[in-house]
DNA sequence: AAACCGGGGGG
DNA sequence: CCCCCAGGTTT
């Protein structure tokens, strides 16, 4: 029989991650932030595109981003029929535009696909444009109550603190390491569902990656990290942060600053004006106009090309 | 497995 | 001022 034990065998004393998960869950009770995108009013859309925006940047420019966005276009349907310049504007500086294109593509595809429903089936989810493994476990969870194993950076770190004494978890994801995460994942959905939220939470306002606020901490005297005297990071080669001053995201940025303040398009020159580095500058023009959020406008002079956001 | 992709706030 | 945050897609 190829069919694996339900109950392999546990990483962790079974007793301490119910303890564990039965103090973090009422933690959150009394402490859990009060987001839009968690009231009784929301719809699973509205959950999959605060899902989409928290992936990349933080909750507090989120907020008035998402209450903006779904007021403008509350379901798959309003994004979908949308100009891609439009949705530009709206992304406004939220980061990584291709985000925003990918949301309308998933929009559509959830149109085509699912009849403007979002689907609550894992596989269904993860084939949408923009939904990765997280995010398609965070949807299951938080929009529909279901039961999933939700592995974000915060889940990752608060497992690999109070579980396996480590200050950070790994580089990369194991079948260890979700195995481990998924002893702490009741059985059942609703069970499930409030683990994710409390344990998100708690690695989002406790336990924190640079300073963690023990003090607050619902498991603190069970943590095996604390207990062991908060040892550093055992990962030694310590990833270096990817460089940003003078990198083809900076300039890109420039450049879609520039075309979502356009009102009409713009020609070669402005562009020029935001970037002195030619090649550098024309490289990222090309990049842009291949990933479609740059449109170049056919003009009576093709010496003089613009630019506009695509239409 | 590693590189690419923005933008802002905290220490 | 430097440092940090973070998931999906592509190569």
């Amino acid at each position: 029989m190829p069919t694996p034990s339900p109950a392999a065998a546990p990483d962790v004393d079974p007793a301490l991650a119910d303890g564990v998960r039965r103090d973090v869950v009422a933690w959150f009770g009394a402490h859990a932030r009060d987001l839009p995108w968690r009231h009784p009013d929301r719809t699973p859309w509205g959950v999959l595109v605060s899902e989409v925006m928290l992936q990349q940047t933080p909750v507090v420019r989120v907020e008035p981003a998402w209450r903006a966005w779904t007021a403008r276009w509350p379901t798959p349907a309003d994004l979908a029929a949308a100009s891609p310049a439009d949705v530009l504007r709206a992304w406004d500086r939220l980061g990584y535009p291709r985000r925003a294109l990918r949301l309308q593509e998933c929009a559509r595809a959830v149109v085509e696909r699912h009849g403007g429903e979002v689907p609550s089936d894992e596989e269904a989810l993860l084939a949408l444009p923009g939904i990765g493994a997280y995010t398609a476990a965070a949807v299951r969870a938080f929009a529909f109550g279901r039961r999933s194993v939700v592995l974000d950076t915060n889940v990752r770190r608060v497992v690999a603190r109070v579980a396996e004494g480590a200050a950070v978890p790994a580089p990369a994801l194991t079948v260890g390491e979700r195995r481990l995460a998924e002893a702490f994942v009741p059985a059942d959905d609703a069970g499930a569902a409030r683990w994710a939220a409390a344990s998100m939470e708690l690695g989002a306002l406790v336990c924190t990656a640079r300073a963690p606020r023990c003090e607050a901490c619902p498991v603190a005297d069970r943590c095996a990290w604390r207990l062991a005297g908060k040892p550093g990071d055992a990962h030694a080669p310590r990833r270096r942060t990817q460089a940003w001053a003078g990198t083809d995201r900076q300039v890109r940025g420039r450049i879609m600053a520039l075309l979502r303040e356009a009102l009409e398009p713009a020609p070669a020159e402005a562009v020029a004006a935001v970037w002195p580095d030619d090649a550098q500058r024309e490289r990222c023009l090309a990049g842009l106009l291949v990933d479609g959020l740059v449109e170049r406008v056919p003009g009576e002079d093709p010496e003089r090309p613009r630019y506009r956001l695509p239409s």
